[in-house]
RNA sequence: GGGGCGAUGGCGGAAUUGGUAGACGCGUUGGUCUUAGGAACCAAUAUGGCAACAUGUGAAGGUUCGAGUCCUUUUCGCCCUACCA
């Protein structure tokens, strides 16, 4: 028999979608649309397993929507910009843009071989000016709608290449290239005006049914609405501070409090600028504060100042002021009052500096209520709160004591948020340039929109040091207006790329602007996102920002939320290896003799075998897909990454696995050969349910399992239906019979292995258009079914009966089976449980 | 510290609304065919037991005729977030 030779019949038929434009997407009114989209890629090399993964799901999905009649758009782009891209270049002495375009024309081919439901006409790469050039009329719209700003603010300076650092790029404190003690510096940067919608952002999140609700909490803890109030605070001095006003959520723990903390950084603390004492604790508090680890162990320090606070609610009490390394400037309003019975990190400070710790809040039915190492933070009742005693905590006493202050007008209802506004300067080169240049006094002008875009300037070297931009004098010189101006050599986070590509698919080639009203509206929003978790708060909360920010005081354009449906899947784990020396080994150096691992050119020493991690290059224990798809074809490589675990968890690599399902693809082929042969060799006219049954039931089980994301369920459905197959074939079934039911079977499999697919049902002779088969329900009822017997409870036996069975008859036949009677008889029967079609239950005593 | 998710054979994982626990795959074992098999095919495979049977979904309770599924308590693991006032 003639093996399935998936390099011949892969590459025909992806030439064939290729040339057909198969995959072409036009508006259509008259079908339902759907908007199949996958997280673009980083063009770093290569597809990893994870793209392979990410990719299929998507396709087979949109595959399965074509086959249901849908106007599908699956598109596909590249996120091409990034810092990748300039350390390579650094690194190798070559161009950002070169290594970035070879590398999509790379992985373009092999996404190509994954044979992809792609329409590639509509590809878009980030940093190409004709994307960017709408990016940046974005932003200038942004700019007039008064969405962007420019304020100071710190970032983490590489002192020795002279660049700034992303939060992850900073390790122990240090440049993770350089190794240089980062500092902190303060830049003049732009700003989104993301807060602006911090209320609508949260609150839409409820509206948004088809995505994770696990992505949902994570998004609705990052914007961090919290309710409380303002609290002003007198101030005796002889500085010129008058007051000091706080951010609490608990105001009604005030008759608790013990102190009054700042950030280093709140206003008041230009008054201790010069005391040697507080530049050395501010150098201090600084030094502990780069790792989350370190922050959160890090102990209570404070300064005392000479300031003296006081108490609202009762001017006799009065107490002293700290600035404090727990306080930060940028939530609430950097300065907190401190409650040590209620609240660990003022007890823990309280302690270190011998402060009253008078608790105010007892759980209810308590006498002697005392506070030791542990904070109380639950409910309970008011006390040594004079005329706010006995309120109930938390919902009453808040409440009231709210109405308090704000009646004495010394305190104001505030709801606060935890989400910062979006900084998107960047000063780096390999991004989209910011249009906007400076006059002689440094005020920015907007680049008029004829000269957009902004072209970056091509560069042959690039330096080891500093953004690049800012030693090209001819291109920071620019006339607008007559006037001479020096352009901003900042460049957009690579976030803002992100966030409108889905968009520009919908108009891909539209010149005028980033997309076009009609298209837009057809196609959005996009109906399925599919994408790794690690994007759930950035990327996506990015993008919702970014489609707020366009429709707001826009007649034409509004589409608030992008993405209705959203799935984010696992990723795809390796074994992780290292040799005698400690050192990382690719699964490919390996050899396995008799179960254990040796490196190939050396088999006296065993390899250690590492827990299964994620597949990185730094840990050596990635697979190549590339390499997969050459040895084992796409359809094979396909079914395989859906096959072992739910696409929602991470999936373990297996080279077992991946040859099982090899051969199943290749056994799928000797099924077809034979069905062929069936087909020549009986031509009646018959019907057969068994075969019409198998077929029903496993086109059902597809579907449901497709809709619901269970695709490593449909793995098992494929084999099913192959065993199933595999033994009906010997029966006497027609031409007709096999033809109708087989040709189902292959359309209902295509969307995971198409190409093998198309090829059978080519072979089959099916020439008109294929749509998902509708099935016969009918045939799906089984007349006879299994009912279970139990016996208190506990399984004795299986009858198969008619599906109609009463209780009596089905009684009278349980009857007739000593074994099962025995478990009754000579008992009393207490009661009985019948559940039509299902089970009875007897319960005796 | 806060929040979320999860725990089922040797492994990955199935189990609509509470109703035959372990689908399907991997691995393992036995067999057939082969010069050979790391190929193909067939069979077995939760645990204990010759068997009847008993026990089994992290642990302990509870609700129920019946619990992997619901409730309470608890242990462990993973993920996110982090001095959030």
């Amino acid at each position: 028999m003639e093996r399935y030779n998936f390099k011949l019949i892969e590459e025909k038929w992806q030439k064939k979608w290729d040339k057909n434009k198969t995959f072409l997407s036009k508006i259509d009114k008259s079908k339902k649309k759907f908007y199949c989209l996958e997280m673009f890629p980083y063009p770093s090399g290569k597809i990893h397993m994870g793209h392979v993964r990410n990719y299929t799901i998507g396709d087979v999905l949109a595959r399965f929507k074509i086959l249901n009649n849908f106007n599908v758009l699956h598109p596909m782009g590249w996120d091409s910009f990034g810092m990748p891209a300039e350390n390579a270049a650094r690194q190798n002495n070559l161009d950002p843009k070169s290594w970035t375009e070879k590398n999509i024309s790379v992985m373009k081919s092999q996404l190509k071989k994954l044979g992809l439901s792609i329409d590639w006409d509509r590809e878009i790469s980030t940093c190409s000016p004709e994307y960017y050039k709408h990016q940046q009329e974005f932003f200038l719209e942004l700019y007039d709608k008064g969405l962007v700003y420019r304020k100071e603010n710190y970032v983490n300076w590489d002192p020795v290449d002279q660049t700034v650092l992303a939060n992850e790029q900073v390790i122990d404190g240090k440049g993770w290239r350089s190794g240089a003690a980062v500092e902190r510096k303060k830049l003049n940067q732009w700003f989104f005006n993301i807060t602006k919608f911090s209320n609508e952002l949260l609150d839409n999140l409820k509206n948004l049914s088809e995505w994770p609700n696990k992505v949902k909490i994570m998004q609705q803890n990052w914007i961090g609405k919290s309710f409380g109030c303002e609290v002003s605070f007198k101030i005796n001095s002889k500085k010129d501070v008058k007051q000091i006003n706080c951010y609490t959520t608990r105001p009604d723990t005030l008759f608790g409090m013990s102190f009054l903390a700042l950030s280093v950084d709140h206003p008041v603390a230009k008054f201790y600028e010069k005391d040697p004492e507080f530049i050395k604790f501010k150098e201090e508090c600084s030094r502990t504060g780069t790792t989350e680890e370190s922050i959160a162990v890090a102990e209570k320090m404070g300064f005392k100042t000479d300031l003296e606070a006081v108490n609202p609610l009762d001017e006799k009490i009065k107490v002293p002021v700290y600035f404090a390394n727990f306080v930060l400037m940028d939530y609430g309003l950097g300065a907190v009052f401190g409650c040590p019975a209620h609240d660990q990190r003022d007890l823990d400070f309280a302690k270190k500096y011998n402060l009253k710790i008078t608790p105010v809040v007892k759980p209810d039915n308590t006498e002697n209520f005392e506070i030791k190492d542990i904070a109380y933070t639950g409910e309970g009742k008011l006390f040594n709160s004079n005329f706010l005693n006995n309120l109930k905590v938390p919902y009453e006493s808040i409440n009231k004591t709210i109405d308090y202050l704000e009646q004495k007008k010394i305190g104001k209802r505030k709801t606060n948020f935890r989400l910062k506004d979006w900084g998107i300067s960047r000063q780096r080169y390999w991004g989209c340039p910011i249009p906007i240049a400076y006059d002689e006094n440094n005020n920015p002008i907007k680049i008029p929109k004829e000269l957009l875009p902004v072209e970056l300037p091509e560069i042959k070297k690039f330096n080891s040091v500093g953004n690049p931009l800012e030693e090209m004098e001819d291109w920071k010189k620019v006339k607008i207006n007559g006037k001479t101006c020096k352009r901003e050599t900042d460049t957009l986070d690579t976030f803002v790329d992100s966030s409108w590509y889905f968009l520009r698919f919908c108009s891909a080639k539209n010149l005028e602007y980033g997309y076009d009203r009609k298209d837009a509206n057809y196609w959005m929003p996009v109906d399925q996102y599919i994408g790794g978790v690690e994007h759930a708060i950035l990327h996506l909360l990015y993008s919702r920002f970014f489609m707020h920010a366009l429709s707001y005081q826009n007649k034409d354009f509004n589409i608030k939320e992008p993405f209705k449906g959203l799935f984010t899947q696992g990723m795809v784990c390796h074994e992780t290896y290292k040799d005698r020396n400690n050192n990382w080994v690719s699964p490919d150096e390996i050899t396995t003799i008799n179960g254990r691992k040796f490196l190939k050119d050396d088999s006296k020493h065993e390899i250690k075998v590492g827990p299964s991690e994620s597949m990185s290059k730094s840990k050596r224990n990635t697979i190549d897909p590339e390499e997969i798809i050459k040895n084992f074809g796409a359809d094979a490589v396909r079914f395989f990454i859906l096959s072992d675990s739910p696409p929602e968890k991470d999936v373990q690599w297996s080279d077992e696995g991946m040859v099982s399902s090899y051969k199943f693809i290749q056994k799928l082929w000797i099924l077809n050969q034979k069905i062929l042969d069936k087909i020549k060799i009986n031509q009646s006219n018959t019907v057969d349910n068994e075969l019409k049954k198998i077929t029903s039931q496993f086109i059902q089980n597809v579907e449901i399992n497709i809709k619901n994301f269970s695709y490593n369920k449909i793995i098992a459905n494929f084999h099913e239906v192959y065993s199933k197959l595999n033994k009906i074939i010997e029966k006497k079934i027609g031409k007709v019979d096999w033809i109708t039911n087989y040709k189902d079977i292959l359309i209902a499999m295509s969307p995971v292995i198409p190409h093998f697919s198309s090829e059978c049902l080519e072979l089959l002779k099916i020439e008109e258009k294929i749509s998902w088969p509708a099935i016969d329900k009918k045939i799906l009822i089984e007349e006879n079914i299994n009912i279970v017997i139990q016996i208190n409870g506990k399984t004795r036996g299986i009858i198969s009966t008619n599906k109609d069975i009463s209780e009596e008859q089905l009684l009278s036949e349980i009857d007739k089976i000593s074994k099962i009677k025995n478990y009754y008889k000579n008992k009393i029967i207490k009661k009985k449980i019948f559940i039509p079609k299902k089970l009875i239950n007897i319960v005796v005593t």
